[in-house]
DNA sequence: CGGCTGGCGTCGT
DNA sequence: TACGACGCCAGCC
């Protein structure tokens, strides 16, 4: 299985008003350092819309980049519930989900 | 709070 | 097939 099949897996774990990180994503794909390799992957994205790449975040709260717009990316969040303050999540903590 | 460096898969040459 | 550059970050300074 390819790796972007995994994190595709993976991130189709996450439910609805629940977000992850690049970092864990890639970690939980069994990669130490691989925030990277997920936003890259997640750019090229193979399955456009069924992937909710929008559910993934930087580690650091903010909202990180998005194939259609951050802004774009912004309001799909703000429809799933998900607190966002100047382009960052207030409560991230909070939204955050476990794999 | 802003900036620089580290680290890894993919794509292109 | 091999090598180098790039990219929707993370972490330390």
């Amino acid at each position: 299985m390819n790796l972007q099949q995994k994190i595709y897996k993976k991130l189709l774990e996450v439910p609805k008003g629940q977000i992850t990180t690049y970092g864990d994503l890639a970690k939980a794909v069994g990669l130490k350092n691989g925030q990277r390799v997920v936003g890259q992957i997640m750019n090229k994205n193979p399955h456009p819309v069924i992937i909710p790449c929008h559910r993934v975040v930087m580690s650091t709260g903010k909202i990180g980049g998005y194939a259609y717009g951050e802004h774009v990316k912004t309001r799909m969040l703000n429809d799933e519930g998900i607190q966002i303050e100047n382009g960052k999540i207030v409560n991230l903590k909070d939204t955050l989900y476990r794999f």
